[in-house]
Order: C-alpha cells, then structure tokens, then sequence
DNA sequence: GTAATCCTTGCGCAGTCTGCAAAGTTTGCA
DNA sequence: TGCAAACTTTGCAGACTGCGCAAGGATTAC
C-alpha cells in the first residue's frame, strides 16, 4: 500500500467530489444541480472537475467497490458446493459496500431519477458481471450457465440494496439473505422436472 | 383498432425519427449526431424533435415492444408448468422483436458506446420486470422468488439478442434457446441440496 | 361550419463539455 | 539539495443540448 502522493491526492479529490455532488444532488435531484455548483462545492475549477469526471452523472456514481482478487480466487478454487461459495462471495461483496452505506443511500436515490446515471452504473456492472462469469467460467466449462449464474449474483446485490432502501430497518446482509432466498427458491422452480416433458 | 388520425401520424413520425436516428449513428456513433442533423434528417424542426422524445439517445431507444396483454394473461392463467409458461411468454415476446430485426440490431450498437442510452433502455426495462413480477406474484404469493424469476426471463432476452449480433449467423429464437438452457442449468446448480447443510 | 384542442415552430437562454496553452506541482535522479 | 521531466490545474472560447414561451396551423367533435 505505498501509493505515490499523487495517487493518494487525486483519490482523495474523486472522493470530496463525489460527496460534493451527491451532497447537492439531495435537494432537488441531481438534474437540478450545475457542474459549476458543484465544482465550486468541491474546490475546484470546473475544468478540473472534467478531468476527475467525464459528466455530473459519473461524479455522482463515483469508483464502486470492485470484486477483489482474493474474493474471485477464493471463488474459483472452491472448497464447498457451488452454492455456498457463491454466497460467501456475495457476503464478503456486501460487506465491502456497507463501509460506504451513507454513499450508496445518496447514489441510489440518485438512479431512481437520472437516466444517465443508471446507464453509467449499468456499464460498471456488466464488467463486474463479465469478471464473475469468466471465473465461473473456469470452474463450470460452460459458458451460459456461467453468465446465468453471473446474473443471478450480481442482480441480488442490486435488489438486496433496493430492499435495504426501501426497508430501512434490516441490515444490508439480512437483505441479500432475503433476497438470495428467493433466487434460490426461483431456481426450484425452474429446474423442476416437467410432467410429460422430456429431459435431456 | 381504429386510432384516431392524430395517434397514428404521431407514431409514423416517431417511428421515422426514430430511423433517421440510427440511421445517422452508423456513420460515427450516436453522439457525432446532432440533434439538428436528425431534425432535418426526419423532416421536422429541432423543436419538434425535441416534443417525440426528450433526447437523441431516448429517440435511438424509440419505443420497444411491451409484454401485451394477452401475453400476461397467458402467464397469469398458467395451464402447464411455470418453467413451459414462461419459455412459452419469452418465445412469444422474440417473436415481435423479430419483426423489426433492423431497429434491433442498431439499437444493440448504439447501447454498447452510449452510457445514456443504456440507462434509458434499462428504466423501460426495469418497468417491464415489475410487471412480470407482479404476474408471477399472482401465481407463486412470494414477491422474491417472481422477483427472480422474471430477473431470469427478461436477463435472457437481453442475452438472447447479445448472442443473436455476435454470432450473426443464429435467428433470435435459436440464440434465446440457447441462453434459456444456460438458465436452466444454472437454477440446477443453485437449487442442489446441499451436502451437510440444513435445509428449510 | 365553428369552437376547442392539440401540434409545430422560431427564438432565446441557461447549462454541458472539450481543446488549447500557460502556470503550477510532484517525481525521479544526481 | 536541486533540477529537469512528467503530470495537473486552470481560464477561455466555442459548439452542442434541451426547454419555456407564444404565435400560427391542423384536427377533432358536435
């Protein structure tokens, strides 16, 4: 962890922006919010704050937490059934998201109203989902289960969030617990065997 | 089937908007399109664009097929096994996407480089998942699992067309078989009891 | 045929985003 | 420590977006 200072700063800087931005984004929606407002909030000129940021939108999304290097190592070596360990995976995603939980409140009010900004996350998330399926990939040797199982994962972390949301008074770990019983109880349903149907 | 004059003048000129868009965005990309070009380009004033769709990226979406009623009702109904059902409701729904095979594909090429056109697409999305669910909830009485499950359906349409523009020799149908046995498989994987575990 | 309703359009304004070049910081290396 | 190379910040000018307004044109219902 010997970042350069330069590193260091401008992480910093992302971050104050972010903040800034989410922070004046709670009044009236983050349409209703200038790159100049918030440049100004943040200290910067508004010429730099497109160096940090390529629009308003992504400042408000700002660098989520990415799956880790160990998370997805752990994932593809896999001591238990496939089941847990991709519930562990999603656990320890979670836990990382909670050290952040007033941003996410902020970003997730955020999407329910500005198109953009949800495309922009959407992005972020099917290269996540992308990393996942190749993992999975590894252990499965088969493409399309893997992406299924990709969806199914990374959509959890969504719908736990917007449970979380919507709730306000469970955990976000007891949301994905939710949540991720009904995955599983879906994928009962899906994989029961069909009366008369045949079954490859 | 008798739409007043006004109605159906209105839908053409959407319509042709909405090809003037994408027929622009093949040169260049979406976002080398002005909203002027696209304005001259469909015969009206940029004012007037601007009263069909809120921004060039929204009139490059256009207006996607929804989930129609008799398609819903289908589902609500149920006569086979939920999995028939809702491959059957999926099956349907391709079949009007292929029906305009060109818009699709364009638009699929548009979706990969512009951030706001994603997120406009995955609102109208997000909208047509929770009306599956709500018809799945009539059926199951568990909001999570038809959360899931409709996850799952509308996931494997966007998957479906994916496959259908990287491949480019596969029909749309085929690819959405494809993908929905991937589904099946991994709901497999998800559902396997559980070695030692307890299970509810 | 006529009144009510809805659509189109030009104009103007506030806001977004980029290229460029000058000035300021940080880094590596001696 | 001190200096050159590399990188950042900033102001400015300029093209593009998107909307409110109000006048004029088309369509509808009766």
């Amino acid at each position: 962890m010997t970042l350069p200072l330069r590193e260091k700063r401008r992480q910093e800087t992302a971050l104050l922006i972010q903040r800034a931005t989410l922070e004046l984004a709670k009044e009236n929606g983050l349409d209703a919010v200038t790159t100049d407002a918030i440049a100004a909030a943040s200290g910067v000129s508004t010429r730099t704050f497109f160096n940090y940021y390529a629009n308003k939108e992504a400042a408000a999304i700002g660098h989520p937490p990415e799956f880790t290097k160990e998370q997805m190592e752990a994932l593809r070596a896999g001591t238990g059934p496939l089941v847990a360990d991709l519930k562990q995976f999603l656990d320890s995603h979670m836990e990382a998201l909670s050290e952040r939980e007033d941003i996410v409140r902020l970003v997730g009010s955020v999407l329910r109203s500005n198109d953009k900004a949800r495309g922009i996350l959407e992005g972020l998330l099917a290269a996540e989902r992308l990393v996942l399926t190749e993992a999975l990939c590894a252990r499965l040797n088969n493409r399309q289960t893997a992406a299924s199982l990709a969806n199914n994962a990374t959509s959890a972390i969504g719908a736990a969030i917007f449970l979380w949301q919507k709730d306000g008074e469970i955990a976000l770990s007891a949301a994905l617990d939710i949540v991720w019983e009904g995955v599983i109880d879906a994928s009962r349903l899906l994989s029961f065997k069909q009366d008369g149907e045949a079954q490859s």
